[in-house]
DNA sequence: GAAAGTATGTTGTTAAAACAACAAAATTGG
DNA sequence: CCAATTTTGTTGTTTTAACAACATACTTTC
C-alpha cells in the first residue's frame, strides 16, 4: 500500500504515513479492483463505505427504465466517492459507482469517525478533511446544475466548455467523457449534442477532436 | 435567544442549551433580520459565515445575464444554507441566498472549528453534526438533479412531486415553491409548466390548488 | 491486419418546450 | 372594500431538441 500516494489525497490530508497507515484498521480498509463496467456500489442499495481511487476513474451515474441515464460526477486517483452515504447510513443510494476504466478502490468505513463510540487518533484532522472534502463534492453538483441549466444544448456546452477552460487555465483542455457520457452528463441527446458540437466547429467557435477541446474567443467586431 | 430551539436543530444536535450558549460567541453568531427578496449573501462575494434560518425561508438562486433564473433549494426553520461555502473559505458563491420571506438569520462563522486553532469545546460533535449536514445538502441537490433530468416537463413533474408524496408520507402535500419558483427549480419555461399541469388535471393525474397538491394513482386498467 | 464491435457524426421527421402576449384570478396595501 | 400589483392560466407561434435510422470512422481483439 502506497503510504505517501495516501498522504497526498485529501481525505488524508495532513496526516503521516505512519499515522496513515495505523487508521486504516481502524476504519476497515478493503482493497477492491474492478473491471471496466464494474458497478461498486448499487443504486437502491445502501452502505457503510466510501471509495478512495487509488488507480483509474469511477462514475457516479443513474439509470432509469426506459435506458435513459444520467451522470453526475467521477472520481479519478485520490478522490473519493459514495463518501455522502457513507456519512449517512441507511440512506438508499440514488446512483451506481461505476468503473469507468479498470480501476483499483480503497473501501474505508468512516462509522467509527462518526457515532460517539471510542476516539480515533487524529479525529479532529480526518473530519475535517471529511467534511472539506464533501462541501468540496457539494460545489461538483451545483456546478453541474448550472451546466446543465441553460435551455439550449449550445448553452449547456458553452457553460460546461467554458468553465473547463477556466478550470484547466487555458482554451485547450480534454474532458474526462466520451460524447455519449457528456451528453448524460449534460442531460441532452447525445445525437443533438453530437449535431451541435459541428455546427460550433464551424462557426468557428472551438475545434475538437474526440475528448479534446479547443476554445476560440469568438471575435466580437467582426 | 431561543436556545431550545437551537438545541432542536441539525446543526445543534447533541448539544444541551447551556453548551450552545457558551458556543455562539466563539462562532461569532450575528443575528440579522431580512425582508422578502433582500439578499443575504451575493453570489460572487466569498463568506466565512453560515446563516442559520431561525424564521421564514432563504431560498439559494442564481441568475443569469438574461434574465433567467436557477433555484438549487432553499432552507426554513431550523436550517443552514451557505455551509458549503463557509466550510471553503475564498471560495466564491455560485448562488445568491435570499430572504424568500420576511425571516431571521443567525449567522455563524465556523472557521474555528476547522483551521487547527485552539481547540472549541464539543468540536467533535459540532464537526460531526455539520458534516452530516452538509452530506444531507448533498443528497438535496443530488435529488434536485433527478428531478430535473427527464426531459420533458410532464417527467420532471412526476419526479419531483412523487418524491414529495413519498416524502410526505401521502398523496396530499404542499410544496414551498410558486409556479415561478417550481418552474425555476425544474429548470422549465413557468406558462409551459403552467400548461402541463393543465392537461394533467384534466386527466386525472393529480388535483392541484395553489401550490397544494394531491397526486392521484394512475388507474391502471380502464 | 482483418473482423467485430464501439463510438461518432449525419440527416430527416416528429414531438415538445420556449417564447410572447394576453386574460383571468388572487393577493396586497391603503 | 377598492385599486393596484402580482400570480397564474391560456393560447398561438416559433424554435429547438428528441428520436430514429443510418453511414463513417475509430478501437479492440484475435
Amino acid at each position: 500500500m502506497d503510504f505517501l500516494f495516501l498522504a497526498g489525497t485529501q481525505l488524508f490530508q495532513g496526516l503521516s504515513p505512519e499515522e496513515i497507515k495505523a487508521l486504516l484498521p481502524l476504519l476497515q480498509a478493503v482493497l477492491r479492483r474492478g473491471e471496466k463496467g464494474e458497478v461498486l456500489l448499487l443504486a437502491g442499495d445502501t452502505t457503510r463505505r466510501m471509495g478512495l481511487v487509488l488507480e483509474g476513474r469511477v462514475r457516479m451515474e443513474r439509470d432509469d427504465v426506459w435506458g435513459g441515464r444520467a451522470i453526475l460526477g467521477q472520481a479519478g486517483p485520490g478522490q473519493v466517492f459514495g463518501e455522502t452515504y457513507a456519512c449517512i447510513p441507511g440512506e438508499p443510494l440514488m446512483v451506481s459507482a461505476v468503473a469507468d476504466q479498470p480501476c483499483q478502490v480503497l473501501f474505508l468505513t468512516p462509522g467509527a469517525l462518526l457515532s460517539g463510540g471510542p476516539p480515533v487518533p487524529r479525529q479532529e484532522v480526518l473530519l475535517q478533511n471529511l467534511l472539506t472534502l464533501t462541501a468540496r463534492k457539494n460545489l461538483e453538483l451545483s456546478r453541474r446544475s448550472f451546466y446543465a441549466s441553460p435551455k439550449t444544448i449550445r448553452g449547456r456546452l458553452l457553460a460546461y466548455l467554458s468553465d473547463q477552460a477556466l478550470l484547466s487555465g487555458g482554451p485547450a483542455f480534454s474532458i474526462p467523457f466520451d460524447r455519449q457520457q457528456l451528453a448524460d452528463y449534460l442531460g441532452v441527446d447525445r445525437s443533438a449534442l453530437s449535431h451541435e458540437l459541428g455546427k460550433m466547429s464551424r462557426e468557428g467557435l472551438l475545434r475538437v477532436k474526440k475528448n479534446r477541446f479547443f476554445l476560440s474567443a469568438p471575435r466580437w467586431n467582426e
